[in-house]
DNA sequence: ACGCTAATGGAAACCGTTGTCAGATTCACC
DNA sequence: GGTGAATCTGACAACGGTTTCCATTAGCGT
């Protein structure tokens, strides 16, 4: 039966009104308030609005009227594609949606292109609330959201006074893969993380710029590396750290190649991530180097795959954290105080650490 | 500086063109057009709004007054998490995000529970199109989308008269891969599928159930499977085809173990997407079968952990799926012949296929 | 026949903008 | 000083609903 033209104009709540010949608040209440009206004129509204073609209330209008959007806004800046290539990303993403899909509300994402600074696209969203996930610390878009006024949650960001947070235990999450990798005896190690600024830089990371890093999470994770290590009494300032800028398994596979390269007398590749871990094992094994027996690699997070292939790691409840993210938005009313919710971590040690190999270990062969 | 109070009223632009004493005219066009005032005024009008903690234009209202909502809505029903387990999908959503963000348009993920008819939610989101992936034939959403005025684009689902469409050409891509299997040799092949509809059914399927499948992708794939073997001589009325409503590696693996359980002489296990390959080849490896040597696998989607650990799969451009489906709504402007693509789609030979078991090969060892 | 109550439908204000169009102001120039 | 052009500004009408009263009517007991 095809689909009903659409080159005259649409019917309105008004025009199906005058053409049963009855006000425009008893229609609004046939689809609103069906208690509000008699079974027989509802039904005999329903039925013209079909013959119409009329679609039921506009939904921007009853917003706009209602001040209620039925949408909370997602704000992940920073390449879209790192979002939906890293399955922890995926992992937040899918939880926050559940938890929009319990409260019977849309899932707004925000186009945020990293290049131009499109802030009126945070301007224009229809929303009831934000959730900020990744972004730098000194995005705009995210004094954006700020500005606006509806109630905002942020993951996995530096705390912002008066607004609620949700994180997992970062600096302690490093703090266990640290201590597991120091009770095995590594010593020279070397570090593969994401990208630390809004600028590109594709090599090795000087202190200034570790310390100095936007990415709350990268940074909090190198300074909790950095504490460590140290207390075990290895220089930090000797350990190579090696960014990247774009997020994929590719990209970790290269970073580990000019780390090794630069650094063969390294025993373990630390990654900030799962993802990045999973390209450094692929170099190994380009390399001809058995993981474990010749070099440990770490990843972060505990994606999936990271735990079928035994990667150890740091598992964090990523779809948890959306789902709290959401909860905390919806459930916000009434609510005085902000709240923070830190995520408890877990080290999964899989087959992918071991001791540093030997090389001088006097009573076994090589 | 913490955040402004809310507790009052909010400014709105009347306010604060009366607070100025100019016109909301003006005020608007500060935001708007600022070719229509004096850099002077404006800087007054913008200075005056930080002062009153005016935010901005209301994005609904504004959304109203121009009919734009300048957001496109995606529905994908059935169980959200399935969307964003499964890589091939997170890839459409994905190229759909990107796809929006070029045009500066959020993506409204439409909350749309499998257990509720909650079709309200699709009237309530204020969108100026929508997209459509993934849902069963007879969804009442679908049909909810379909009443809305705007346009629409379907990916993988059967055309609908005068609806955009995008979608791989599955039966040649099956068709691929069932060649591939009859050329090795297969004759005794097994089958993995995704949910068929909407009822859960845990089990082995009905030549009836296949046929019958509300879910237009899987119905394809099993339709082309059974040509193809048919045309090779294989009697497809005793192929055993099993079900899995959830669409995760463990079922892919339960299923795997059902299978082999009930038929043994199967040599190659067919999965119609390469999540549910996985979990197969998890549960050959389980029971010490060695792949391709005694079993072949076979996957479907070319998802990026299937390329890493060399599945025989089809790879679609998943994102480009998405992408396509994102631009053809976002220029559907003035485009009156409604548009079908097809997408290629591309048979990657892997490391788990193989010729069958020799049972009794005469000139070569076991 | 009368008043009371409950059920039902309607009038009008309001939500916060934008766009059109005509009027006002400024300004240079002859 | 008059005039036309250029530049701003403001009144008003939508945009498509929802919601708060209010008015009408019907039902019903007495």
């Amino acid at each position: 039966m095809g689909r009903p033209i659409r080159t005259r104009r649409q019917a309105t709540l008004a025009s199906l009104a005058a053409e049963l010949g009855v006000s425009r608040t008893t229609v609004s209440n046939a689809y609103n308030r069906p208690d509000q009206l008699s079974p027989e004129l509802r039904r005999r509204v329903l039925e013209t609005a079909r013959r119409l073609g009329y679609p039921g209330p506009d939904p921007v209008a009853r917003s706009l009227r209602t001040r209620r959007a039925g949408a909370v806004g997602l704000l992940l800046t920073e390449n879209l594609s790192y979002a939906f290539r890293d399955p922890a990303a995926v992992g937040v993403l899918e939880g926050l949606a559940l938890a929009c899909e319990d409260a019977s509300v849309g899932l707004h994402l925000v186009p945020a292109s990293p290049g131009r600074e499109d802030v009126a696209a945070v301007h224009r969203a229809g929303v009831d609330g934000f959730v900020v996930y990744s972004v730098p610390d000194d995005d705009p878009h995210l004094a954006a959201v700020l500005e606006r006024p509806v109630p905002t949650v942020i993951i996995d960001q530096p705390s912002i006074e008066g607004i609620d947070r949700v994180g997992p235990d970062d600096a302690a999450a490093v703090g266990k893969i640290a201590g597991h990798l120091v009770g095995l005896g590594h010593r020279q190690v070397g570090v593969i993380c994401m990208r630390l600024a809004r600028e590109r830089n594709d090599d090795f990371v000087s202190p200034a710029r570790q310390s100095g890093a936007h990415f709350h999470v990268q940074r909090t994770r190198l300074e909790a590396l950095a504490v460590a290590f140290s207390a075990a009494g290895v220089d930090w300032a000797g350990v190579p750290v090696i960014e990247r800028f774009d997020h994929t398994v590719d990209d970790g596979a290269s970073a580990a190649r000019q780390l090794l390269d630069a650094y063969p007398q390294i025993t373990a590749v630390i990654c900030t991530s799962d993802i990045l871990a999973l390209g450094a094992m692929a170099e190994a094994e380009r390399r001809g180097l058995r993981v474990p027996q010749d070099l440990t690699v770490t990843g972060f997070d505990g994606i999936a795959e990271a735990e079928r292939i035994g990667l150890t790691t740091v598992h964090q409840p990523v779809l948890e954290k959306g789902k709290m993210a959401g909860r905390l938005l919806l459930g916000s009313a009434e609510r005085s105080a902000p709240k923070v919710i830190t995520l408890p971590t877990e080290l999964r040690v899989g087959r992918t650490s071991a001791p540093p190999r030997t090389v001088e270990e006097p009573w076994f062969g090589g």
